[in-house]
DNA sequence: CCAATGATTCGATAAATGTAGAATTATGAA
DNA sequence: TTCATAATTCTACATTTATCGAATCATTGG
């Protein structure tokens, strides 16, 4: 994954509606979440939502499709994955983070 | 690790500058590098350099400490394994993805 | 003390980001 | 066609971010 992605995608993830809105796309899963049940799940205008999921799209961070009137954005696990890796070959050391705290184990693991 | 942090962390790393500085810190180690030589090495002024630097301590990924005339910035590493382990466990479907790439997997728990 | 070095802070400026109402587009139903 | 619904685009505005020269602060050496 190249750099200028990479940093579309943090840029993406990097605020508190956005971060939230992955969340949600995250647990959703293949099913996805429509636009307008996410402006109203975190209180945010429609126009307001439409904004931070075109940054999301343009990150690659989501996918979207049309479903009647609704259109239902779903999370790209596949470009998530690709900024997980770029983060942890570039960023931690060039540790496979082993028996660190990367892979789902509580980060006080770290208590050396 | 709390949401706000995770987002000042993410917005930091979401810069070409301050991404390239991280590398450069993760890669020194412990010994650090001082804030001219990363402004030089990245061919950017000294005050923009600080600029960013700040950015970096503000989201708790670099420590800095004075040695004589130089500031030494490295990076923090609990910082950032405490940013992959949020992302992990929040935004990439609770998969433990120690058995897949960092979360290689989609999440088919909508299975019922 | 005085000058030189390394770094930050200040100041001004340009660009990008976030917000949200109003208008517009697309779809479906009567 | 006409209306209602779902979402986006338009528009304006305030805030934040990024840049970088100039001024300032901190440290060391003469």
């Amino acid at each position: 994954m190249q750099p200028d992605l990479v940093i579309r995608a943090l840029g993406a993830l990097a605020q508190e509606h956005r971060l939230a809105v992955f969340r949600l796309l995250v647990q959703a899963g293949a099913e996805g979440i429509p636009a307008g049940v996410l402006a109203e799940r975190l209180g945010v205008p429609p126009s307001s939502m439409s904004f931070h999921l075109t940054q999301l799209a343009n990150a690659g961070l989501v996918t979207q499709r049309r479903e009647s009137r609704s259109i239902i954005y779903s999370a790209n696990y596949a470009a998530m994955n690709g900024v997980m890796s770029y983060l942890t070959e570039n960023c931690c050391g060039g540790v496979p983070c082993d028996d660190a705290a990367i892979c789902g184990l509580t980060p006080d693991r770290k208590s050396a």
